[in-house]
DNA sequence: AACTCGACCAACCGCGATAAT
DNA sequence: GATTATCGCGGTTGGTCGAGT
């Protein structure tokens, strides 16, 4: 039905060069970003618009901060990631500098495996049946150990479903809000979204302004329902 | 030195949503 | 309302690099 948007033979794919960068970078500077699918041309690149889109947004935006995550930027992508699934641009929105991409990259590279290691299913962010008989004494996670009182209420809002029948849905990817909004029950959500800057002493972003941000998130996807 | 293997991540692809016609 | 164009998102792929043998 649709044609494919990348399907002309004189463009280019793959790594982007330098000069591609530059040209990208001079252009959206000049004349800023928006109108992608008339942008190549317009900058005197051989791409297509989605493409100068994807590299602007994950790689040559000014605002993207470049480098590892932060501890309490794992913590939050874990708790976010528990609350929304696999929404990776409402996930990065809460992080700043960095994309949905990057985040997604590093949960499937880094998170996912340290969870799997804690014994945690990173799909539903469950203990399996043994980190529920020993956790008690061994488990070292900051996510799970520190701010206990959030910490408790996110494992009870993992566990108010815990039978079998949801299993499969659950080991899918499915958020934890996905489930109890399925099940016609709301979560107690309660979770402590507190980030810090490395290179800023006064950069904790407002608690209880994080928190009617995550409600209004919230509200936003309930309506999708 | 040469090879294999796994981790990482930039980029691509396909699809759904939305706007425009 | 139907069709087309564009944007944005999530899943996947493939190239690169470092560690291990």
């Amino acid at each position: 039905m649709r044609k494919p948007c990348c399907d002309k033979l004189d463009t280019n794919k793959g790594a982007w060069s330098k000069q591609e960068d530059h040209k990208l970078i001079d252009y959206i500077r000049k004349h800023g970003e928006g109108c992608w699918r008339t942008l190549p041309q317009a900058a005197g690149l051989l791409r297509c618009g989605k493409s100068c889109r994807l590299r602007w947004i994950n790689y040559l935006r000014p605002d993207l901060k470049r480098g590892n995550f932060a501890e309490d930027e794992e913590d939050l992508i874990i708790k976010l990631h528990a609350l929304l699934g696999n929404r990776w641009s409402l996930i990065a929105g809460r992080l700043p500098g960095r994309t949905d991409n990057e985040v997604k990259n590093y949960w499937n590279s880094h998170l996912r495996r340290k969870l799997l290691n804690m014994g945690i299913d990173p799909n539903n962010h469950r203990l399996n049946q043994f980190h529920l008989q020993h956790s008690a004494s061994t488990n070292s996670s900051s996510v799970f150990k520190q701010e206990p009182a959030a910490d408790v209420k996110l494992e009870n809002v993992v566990n108010n479903n815990d039978n079998n029948d949801d299993e499969q849905a659950a080991s899918d990817g499915e958020s934890v809000l996905d489930q109890n909004v399925q099940q016609g029950f709301l979560p107690d959500l309660n979770l402590d979204l507190t980030i810090t800057f490395p290179s800023s002493s006064s950069s904790i972003i407002n608690v209880d302004q994080e928190k009617q941000e995550i409600n209004n998130t919230e509200s936003t996807i309930l309506r999708l329902f």
